[in-house]
DNA sequence: CGGAGTAAAAGGCACTT
DNA sequence: AAGTGACTTTTACTCCG
């Protein structure tokens, strides 16, 4: 699947089923997908208005043609040409020791050239440990994307002295997940990042604060249906789960808990009750929570919201 | 093992000095 | 920038069926 059939984009308007606001636009299928919770959103998109069409097959073929996409991933954009390390001309003959010395100048001096001083070094070691954290998190490139770019600014104004580039790219990719909505952990980069979660915590409200992104509250909706997916509750579970967190937030229970750990507990709950019952140890790990903080809130939500449990 | 509960420590947040 | 206080979460442990 080729990155002009899928796209993020943000629309105004929530989604009716779970309130998010990031949407992928899927050509090939021609659908609107909600990005929280999977619900196709559009059938015929193609009517989508003029910010979408569809490339003629040539047009496709020259844009795949003209070298590699300018991203934000790679430290210079990826404009700037390599010079191969084999010691080979274009027709894959070796090269005469002569030519062989011109190349190493060559090499040498594109290579000085490529990263010329620190501030590029600190975005390439920084970009590359995006990419790492974010491959190992599964994240999508458009958020690499977005934390690499947070970071660029933060170069820009001059707010890494003084803090890891570890720290502050964890810090950003944090926050490229929060921008968008992605339901992550901070638990969950801190695992995969050599700064700890406390430093990365510091991190991103430092960054948010000084590069002024705003933070929008968490939808404990995005966290319910994903981690609702991954300990493999039906479609009716979730949806249940759901429900009970939108009769939380209407009884005001919500607000100063996290919303992990309410996602969990809504979670708990909804399986249970609906025959699909899971541990706590179980939910509780998925959840990147404890299991005593898992039973205070769906204790406190069984009591406030008069459920019975049935046993 | 799964669930319930507890006390103490740590962490995050709003607010002040 | 450090301090305070109310509050949530974690840690570590015990007890029960």
């Amino acid at each position: 699947m080729s990155s002009t059939d899928i796209k993020t984009v943000n629309l105004e308007k929530g989604c009716p089923n779970c309130e998010g606001t990031y949407y992928v636009r899927d050509y090939k299928l021609s659908r609107l997908i909600c990005r929280g919770c999977g619900k196709v959103l559009e059938k015929d998109i193609k009517d989508m208005g003029p910010e979408w069409r569809e490339y003629s097959q040539e047009e496709k073929n020259r844009r795949s043609r003209s070298g590699p996409p300018i991203t934000e991933v790679i430290h210079d954009r990826g404009l700037s040409p390599t010079i191969s390390q084999k010691n080979r001309d274009a027709k894959g003959n070796a090269l005469s020791p002569d030519s062989r010395y011109r190349m190493y100048r060559l090499r040498k001096r594109n290579k000085s050239a490529k990263i010329t001083d620190q501030k590029d070094r600190n975005l390439s070691t920084a970009f590359s440990e995006i990419n790492r954290m974010s491959s190992q998190l599964g994240l999508p490139r458009s958020i690499r994307e977005i934390a690499s770019r947070i970071y660029r600014k933060a170069i820009e104004e001059d707010l890494i002295r003084g803090h890891s580039i570890e720290g502050i790219s964890s810090a950003a990719l944090y926050l490229a997940c929060r921008t968008t909505e992605t339901p992550r952990a901070l638990k969950e980069i801190a695992n995969v990042s050599y700064a700890k979660k406390r430093k990365i915590g510091r991190g991103y409200r430092y960054l948010s604060r000084e590069l002024g992104i705003d933070l929008v509250p968490r939808n404990h909706i995005r966290f319910v249906t994903r981690f609702g997916r991954e300990l493999r509750l039906s479609t009716d579970t979730i949806t249940k789960a759901i429900d009970l967190v939108k009769r939380a937030r209407e009884e005001k229970m919500v607000s100063g808990k996290s919303p992990l750990s309410i996602a969990a507990a809504v979670l708990y709950i909804a399986a249970r009750s609906n025959g699909e019952a899971r541990t706590q140890a179980e939910i509780a790990g998925r959840t990147f929570i404890t299991a005593v903080t898992l039973r205070n809130r769906y204790e406190e939500l069984v009591e406030d919201l008069e459920l019975d449990l049935g046993s």
